[in-house]
Formats: structure tokens, C-alpha cells, sequence
DNA sequence: AAAATGAATGAATACTCATTCATTTTATGT
DNA sequence: ACATAAAATGAATGAGTATTCATTCATTTT
């Protein structure tokens, strides 16, 4: 039966992909712990319980296995920005505010986790790979916060205000309260981050945002 | 006679002080265009023009070599900040302002010295001295950042504005806008960056400052 | 049950690179 | 000019690492 035959193809794929995703995680585990400059291809089989030349039989070489592994943490972002997106109503107004807090909660905004961003980051200029996959997304989410930033000004008739200057600024603030969360862990917290934003939103669209924690 | 050996002993230290900055030179130029991971003492002695062995007989260890690029890069930093804060009138504003414009000026603001301090900050949570020299300088601008946020506040009885949010907003705007530069040159540009800066500032401090370029 | 497939192993290989050191070159003091 | 010290060289070393591959083992197909 062929329909037999293609579900046993298919379980030895799934385990196949199963054990990739296994090594690329290993892979960040390693990087948020010791680095990529120290990251070996035996550290990564030896956090996945392993065998040595398991990372080359999947993914053939090392450097490969550094852009899956980027290409990997992109599409986890993608998918939380999109799911934000989609779980917020219809108003530009809260989207927008869905997705700052989005950059701030837990899953994203973690330690471990910005490490590795930070670590291909700092290598962004001289691999055109990493390069090619930030800039793809990056550009991406750009068009979707200008989109949103130019409904809100057009709703509240906000005059002197350009949307791709607070789309600009809206993108920076999150990346570089992601470096403080990074560099600062002692006095970073979460809720003054986003109080960082909040300060931006109400002062710059009064009229869909007011600051709640006054005091 | 002493002076004069005096003298002769310390133009050698100085010729060695000029080795010692021409090594980290060409360490940044190395990082800069091939990343911090495959940057070798070889690479960086070849691009000094020097031999082999150059690096650990000035810098004993390569490790050690990178904690005085990074401190370099601390104290260049700090160097401009410092002179832009004296250069300022004795106006809060005008020197919160200075300092914005500062952290986007073309010796600041450049990829090839971003890439160097990005690759720093992607081992930073890895490598304690790291984290330490970054840490240390980070606490110094923030407090100079918020004092002069709670002086503005007090000038313009600014209400619902707390300095610390304001100041690690700022902080935060300027690091994003730094990965954007490195991220996205094509779309980069230091007038929209500063729009960013601005906008945020006007929003927040309407009092001190009015958006010049409406149109 | 026998044959075939492909995943996994881990020892062997080839190579890179930080570090060392014997030697040469250059600068300084008498 | 000479002697001494410091600086610089670059070949040699060896620890570390990505990659290869012959072999084993488990699963699937015939």
C-alpha cells in the first residue's frame, strides 16, 4: 500500500527533523552559555547526549549549522509577532501596544535567549548570510509598525508626527532595551522597560494612550 | 644625569604605548571586517605589518588582547562623551541634546566600529571581564542621563514623567538605533535616526524642545 | 528470515592557530 | 665606536577542533 509506504517515509522525516531541531537547540544552549567564539561542534553533540560527528551527518558543516540555527530563532520570532498580531483586535492602537509588550515578555526578552541574538549580531557585518536574514524580517516588521504607526496618526489627527520616524524609534527602543536586559541584568527590569515605551506612546499619541501608574 | 635618562627611558615607553595602540588598531580593523570569531593574532599582526609573535610579546595572551581593545573602545567612548557634556552651555537641555547628537555622529555612529562593540556585547554575558568594563561605564551615563532628565523635569514641571523611565529610554533609543545602522545600512540614515531622537524628546519635553523640520 | 537502508558512532585525519623561543635587528648609554 | 638592553622576528610546537570514514546497530522492505 503506498499510502503505507509514504506514512514510513515519513516517521523516519520526522525523526530526521527531530534531531536536527535537537542539535540547534543544543547549539543555542551552548552559545547562550559559553559563547559563539567558543562554541565547539563537541560541545554541541555533548549538550545533545550525542556522538561527535553527529552535527556534520545533519548538517554537513559547522557553518551551516550557525545559519539554521539563525534562521531558526527568526522564524520562532516571526511566529510570536505574527500570533500577537493575530490575538489583538482590530485597532491599531492596541496592536501596537500588543506587540511592544510582546518584545518584552518572558519568552522573548531572555537572557539566554538574547545572548544568541547578540552573538550573531555581532557577526552580522562579516557574514552576508546573517545579514540576508535579519535584514529580510527586520525589514518586514519595519512596514508593519509604519502601517500601524500611520492609521493610529491618521485616527487621532496627530499633526508634526511622521510614522516612519516613530515606527524607526519604536523598533530601536526594543533593541536596545533587549541590549540592557543583556549587559544590565542587575537593574533591567521588565516592567520599567516597558514603561520606557508606554512614556514614548503616550507622549507621542495622547489620545489613544494614557499612562496608567501614575502615582 | 638623570633627567636625561629619565627622559630616554620614557620615549621608550612611549614607542612601546604606540606599539601597543597600533596592535589594538588593527585588532579593531580585523574585527570589523572579519568578525571576532575568525580574527587570529595572525590577522592582526599582518595588518600592523608586523611579524607573528607581535601580539604576545606586547599583550602576553590573546584574551588579553581583547579585554584592552574593549577597554579602548570604553575609554574612546567615554573621552567624547565627557567633552561633549564640558563643550555644552550650562543647560540641562541643550546637554541632553548634545549627547543624543553625539552617540549619532559619524565617528561614533559607524558600522565598522559597531561591528567591533556588538561582536563585545554578543560574548558579554560569557565573558565576565566583558560584562564588568561595559557594566561599569553603562551606570556612569545612565546616572548623567537621569540627572539631567530630573533637572529638565523640574524646569518645565513636566507631571506623569518619571527621570529613570526617560533615561533608559534614551539609553535604549540610541543602542537600537546603533543596530539598525549595523543591520540595515541601506535604510539607515543619521537624520531619520535623529528624527527618532527627537520625536522623543518633543513628545516628552514639549517645553524644551520644538520639532524644527514640520512641514 | 534475509536483505537493504540509513542513522549513529567514535577513532583517525587534517588543519588551524595561540604561544614559545632561539636568533637577529635596533636603540640606548658609556 | 662599543657594549648592553630592548624590541622584533619567524620558524617550531602542540593543543584544540572541524571533518571524514569504516564500522555498528536498529529499522524497514522484500
Amino acid at each position: 500500500m503506498l499510502s503505507v509506504a509514504e506514512e514510513k517515509v515519513s516517521r523516519r522525516a520526522i525523526a530526521k527533523e527531530h534531531r536536527r531541531h535537537q542539535l540547534i537547540d543544543s547549539t543555542i544552549k551552548c552559545i547562550s552559555k559559553k559563547g559563539l567564539r567558543s562554541t565547539t561542534l563537541a560541545d554541541v553533540a555533548r549538550e545533545a547526549g550525542l556522538s561527535q560527528g553527529i552535527v556534520n551527518l545533519h548538517f554537513n558543516s559547522k557553518d551551516n549549522l550557525l545559519n539554521e540555527t539563525l534562521k531558526f530563532l527568526a522564524v520562532e520570532y516571526d511566529r510570536e509577532f505574527m500570533r500577537a498580531i493575530e490575538k489583538s483586535p482590530d485597532d491599531a492602537g492596541a496592536t501596537l501596544l500588543a506587540l511592544m509588550k510582546m518584545d518584552l515578555k518572558p519568552a522573548i526578552c531572555d537572557r539566554k535567549k538574547l545572548a544568541v541574538w547578540f552573538a550573531f549580531w555581532g557577526e552580522v557585518r562579516s557574514v552576508p548570510t546573517y545579514q540576508k536574514i535579519c535584514a529580510a524580517y527586520d525589514d518586514k516588521y519595519d512596514e508593519i509598525i509604519f502601517d500601524l504607526a500611520n492609521t493610529i496618526i491618521q485616527e487621532g489627527n496627530y499633526a508634526d508626527i511622521d510614522a516612519k520616524t516613530v515606527a524607526e524609534a519604536l523598533s530601536s527602543l526594543t533593541d536596545g532595551l533587549w541590549l540592557s536586559c543583556l549587559v544590565n541584568p542587575k537593574t533591567f527590569d521588565r516592567g520599567t522597560a516597558l514603561n520606557s515605551v508606554m512614556s514614548y506612546l503616550c507622549a507621542v499619541f495622547p489620545d489613544h494612550y494614557q499612562n496608567e501608574n501614575r502615582h
